[in-house]
RNA sequence: GGUACCAUAGCUCAGUUGGUAGAGCAACGGACUGAAAAUCCGUGUGUCCCUGGUUCGAUUCCGGGUGGUACCA
């Protein structure tokens, strides 16, 4: 067991300033239940950091919390959001801090838990403000990249925003669009707007990376898959069909079986897809939480030993 | 037991008229300030089954093993 974990336990529970204790990691390490067992122990509540559990309609396949499981602990931003709802980090951003700021109030930490990576930052630091794009201006924006593709993208930016056009990546379409949505509704160029800087907190962050031997945190994203299939999985994917457009629905688990669906693959053939697409979202957010200077990375089972210990504590008490 | 075919990357396979090899998938690495389970970028990671022989040189040709597969008994 690492002497880190017991120190950052410690400090959560001596500490007294507020703590932000953010519990991430890659898909299917078992954050979920670490953290209720964690939020469970300091008396407090869990804030979802879960781009695809905020939506109430999706269960299986984002493998959200169980009735069962938001019982033991009282959790935030599960299930608040319809796949109908437009949404973004910038919305969370707000609402979460508010959000915090209630909750501090009655709790010396609160867990925020999920691995969506940019909603972790935009509750640690924040973003730069800026006023929302109108949904006219997007969808003009997306239409000239539709029917031109990047190269109608590319000088576009160009002539508006040099700067960005120097240091964005010229074959990411989202990013692109982004800069010109942004210069569209401010008259402002974007790279003058996004100034990085970090925003300051009223309360501190500690920052666990739940993590496992790859081959083992890949075994069980498979069997994870299988398991939804099992409870239900392609079932709920069937009464989204007709909604596959929307972006809520552009999620792994469901994509993969709308392909199906649709007669492009075969059943077998979706459910890997499902499984292959899966570990490499797992990747992806390991590179991402590998920026994160001072989280501390542990293995489940270290966790699980200072629960242990905090249980004994509490039992002897 | 006999005959034929096969043995090359994690998997399925190409290929080398003899000069130590390359595709797809998987995997690995990275970027990412309002779509983020999204959207992008980069990278072959190899005792060419083992062992003798021929040869300046064998993954390639020849012999013998071993392990598969198919057919015949």
């Amino acid at each position: 067991m690492k002497k880190e974990v017991v120190a950052l336990m410690n400090s959560t529970k001596t500490s007294s300033d507020k703590t932000l204790l953010v519990v991430t990691g890659p898909t299917g390490v078992g954050k979920t239940s670490l953290s209720i067992a964690l939020a469970g122990h300091l008396q407090t509540e869990i804030v979802s950091a879960d781009a695809r559990q905020f939506y109430k309609e999706l269960n299986i396949g984002t493998a959200a919390p169980t009735p069962g499981e938001l019982a033991k602990v009282k959790h935030h931003f599960v299930g608040h959001l319809s796949v109908h709802d437009y949404y973004n980090v910038s919305i969370y951003e707000e609402q979460a801090l508010a959000l915090l700021e209630k909750l501090f109030e009655k709790h010396h930490v609160v867990v925020l838990t999920g691995g969506s990576g940019l909603y972790i930052d935009a509750v640690c630091h924040g973003f730069d403000e800026l006023p929302p794009v109108d949904a006219e201006i997007r969808r003009q924006v997306d239409q000239v990249y539709r029917q031109g593709g990047l190269d109608a993208l590319r000088p576009w930016l160009k002539s508006v925003d040099p700067e960005f056009y120097l240091q964005v990546d010229l074959a990411n379409p989202n990013r692109i669009k982004r800069a010109i949505e942004v210069f569209l509704t401010t008259g402002k160029k974007f790279s003058e707007l996004r100034t990085r800087k970090v925003n300051p907190r009223p309360f501190g962050v500690k920052t666990i990376v739940m993590d496992r031997p790859r081959q083992e945190l890949f075994e069980r994203i498979n069997q994870r898959v299988d398991q939804m299939v099992a409870d239900g999985l392609i079932e709920e994917a069937l009464t989204f069909f007709g909604l596959r457009h929307l972006n809520a629905l552009n999620t792994v688990g469901y994509k993969e079986l709308f392909d199906w669906l649709a007669g492009s693959c075969t059943l077998v053939q979706a459910i890997e897809k499902i499984k292959t697409n899966s570990r490499r979202y797992a990747k992806r957010q390991i590179t991402w939480f590998k920026r994160y200077p001072d989280a501390l990375w542990v293995r489940p089972d270290d966790v699980k030993g200072i629960l242990g210990i905090l249980e004994e504590r509490t039992s002897k008490k």
